[in-house]
DNA sequence: TTGCAAATGATAATCTTTCTCATTATTGGG
DNA sequence: CCCAATAATGAGAAAGATTATCATTTGCAA
């Protein structure tokens, strides 16, 4: 009775990895969020993960978010709003930001090696070790050639 | 009976130029935000405030925060922690950043006007108008000189 | 001084997230 | 394959922050 599976996702592999105990809800998780290239909150992994679970309880989503945040797994966002946004943890190097479009609220990511060590000089300077960055700019399309929409 | 009265503080000059009614708690509340240099939560807006007028009422505070940061005279900081915290807002030019000490919590605020335009610069290359910038660091200080404790 | 619109105080409601606890599932070792 | 130990889950309660409601009070312009 052990058919072979259809093969764990990424984050799942992950999960394992790190020793945690891999339960039918996690994999899903694991699952919905590999799948995602996006910045879901919990309710809308919840929606994802009910797609490819009914049984699965947001208890579980909200318990299993934090594990994965605790586990370097996932990154918690906050973008105001007030419900932290989700996204798979960037690898060792390279950090993301965020810039959010004011009128359609549209997240596009960017990277900056200048920003990076930039803000990482500044807080040397300021006889810290950066621990963590939490940036993001809010901006508005620029209007070029006219007033035309 | 219309003693000449204390002057109303920075922030209450500023609520009157922006039409706003002047009340007697909104006064009071300028009065505490003005003369506050920290990043102050509603909760302790709150307790300053009750110093100033015992009959003040919590939810005139959080109303009067919303109002007062609408009308561009204070800022709402998220530093975490899950309660906004204010300051009054920067003039038109130097906007200023946080480093968080990661082992105290301490704030420390800084300006660098290289990261202003950096900043700026990669928005406006992403076709965008830079609106809010939402920085904050968080750093653990520089063990130097050994690794005694 | 009066009147009216707006603000306040008290408290209920809302919203997100965490906690509780009885039930269920995972996993390592027989 | 089965058991026991242990951890995870589901449902709902609870917590914590903020906003809404509504009767009463107040600021302010006429
Ligand atoms: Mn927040
Ligand atoms: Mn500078
Ligand atoms: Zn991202
Ligand atoms: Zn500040």
């Amino acid at each position: 009775m052990k058919e072979p599976n259809s093969p764990d996702s990424p984050l799942a592999e992950l999960c394992r990895q790190r020793g945690l105990k891999l339960t039918g809800q996690r994999r899903t998780i694991a699952f919905v969020l590999s799948d995602s290239d996006d910045h879901p909150d919990v309710e809308e992994l919840y929606r994802r993960a009910v797609e490819v679970d009914p049984r699965i309880s947001i208890a579980t989503v909200y318990r299993t978010v934090r594990l994965f945040e605790e586990n370097g797994i996932l990154q918690r966002r906050d973008f105001g709003g007030g419900r932290a946004r989700y996204e798979v943890a960037d690898g060792d190097q390279g950090d993301h930001y965020h810039l959010i479009d004011a009128d359609s609220g549209r997240v596009i990511e960017f990277e900056n090696t200048e920003l990076d060590s930039l803000l990482a000089g500044i807080v040397r300077q300021m006889g810290y070790d950066l621990v963590t960055t939490r940036l993001s700019v809010v901006g508005r399309p620029k209007a070029k050639g006219g007033t035309r929409d």
